[in-house]
DNA sequence: CTTATACATCGACATATGTCTATATATAGA
DNA sequence: TCTATATATAGACATATGTCGATGTATAAG
């Protein structure tokens, strides 16, 4: 999580410091060759002041680097590093590694929470047929598979959570996640 | 100039649109599998109104679509955008094309433009020779050959680009861009 | 040693934007 | 028809940031 998180940080500081019209001139003047301060401000037609600042936040993400000449300061390009991230985007594979998680128990756990009372049994059943399947399947956990159960040990265990064991029993049926032959029940 | 201006104004947009934690993070789960509104909210733990303004910026610029499924909105990347994208930057020699010529600006173009401020006014009269025979060429054009001009109507007309008319006066008859007799000026 | 040059830094300001709350819209279900 | 759910939209607000002007600093030049 922390891992992921910090990679995708990276990430965007990359893309932020790209996401601005001159930065973006800039980088794209010193992938021609270095250039000093001067010659950006010639181009760019902004103050030098600035050039100097956007120069600092490239350097600072070491999209550029500098050497001293004299008194004036010639940047160039760390092109490595524009190809490494450009391939971070290229594979969306690797996005999808840094991603978070898709939490699928959100829901569910919030449907449960909702129907089951602190006792553990059911304040009512869900009318609605998606909260009533995650209902459904957390009742038939009380069944193990491959073993048989007559209806008097299903009603037993069914009315340990709602009085309308019947109702239950009947929607496990139609979801599938009990099967019935003879007055046997099991868990396919 | 435009051509190319246009392209960079796209990037930065690319960029601008990526450059956001949640909003990569988004992408980053689409790339995963679509997934619904809600599905994303409940990973990115903020609200379902700031999802969906993030899902609205990248549907803008066409990096992700939509389709309706019942009331659910089910929404899934375009991974051709984002390798289109990624090549962009995966060459340097792309941005290079892409980024403003560099400006072998003449010592005359320079120095015109240190001097005149935005608003067409001097900041200052330079003081080496050389540069301000460049100043008072640029003012001397706003004389016209063969007319006469009274020395208030010269005053005036010095009186827009500085304050020192004095100076200016003297230095572009010293310069003998100006010349004078009994109060009257002229462009020789 | 004084001035000029090239660049960096600071403070201020206007704009852009991510996030929230509240509300509107559309669809499914009772 | 009425309610619930899923999503979109509008408005407000605080923060971030690109730009400029002014100033500081180091090096070259005279």
């Amino acid at each position: 999580m922390p891992q992921n998180e910090a990679q995708l940080e990276q990430l965007v500081a990359f893309f932020q410091a790209l996401a601005d019209l001159n930065r973006l001139k800039i980088v794209g003047m010193l992938a021609q060759h270095p250039a000093s301060v001067e010659e950006l401000v010639d181009a760019l037609q902004v103050q030098q002041s600035t050039v100097s600042h956007h120069l600092a936040k490239l350097k600072a993400l070491g999209l550029v680097n500098m050497r001293k000449e004299g008194q004036t300061h010639r940047y160039y390009l760390d092109e490595e590093i524009l190809r490494t991230m450009a391939k971070q985007i290229l594979s969306p594979e690797n996005l999808a590694e840094a991603a978070p998680p898709f939490a699928r128990l959100s829901f569910e756990e919030k449907t449960l929470r909702s129907f089951f009372g602190t006792d553990g049994r059911l304040k009512v059943i869900p009318a609605q047929r998606k909260k009533r399947d995650v209902i459904l399947q957390q009742l038939v956990q009380q069944f193990e598979t491959g073993q048989r159960y007559p209806e008097p040990h299903v009603n037993e265990i069914l009315l340990r959570f709602h009085e309308d064991v019947f109702t239950l029993r009947r929607e496990l049926i139609m979801a599938g996640l009990l099967e019935r032959e003879n007055g046997v029940y099991w868990r396919p």
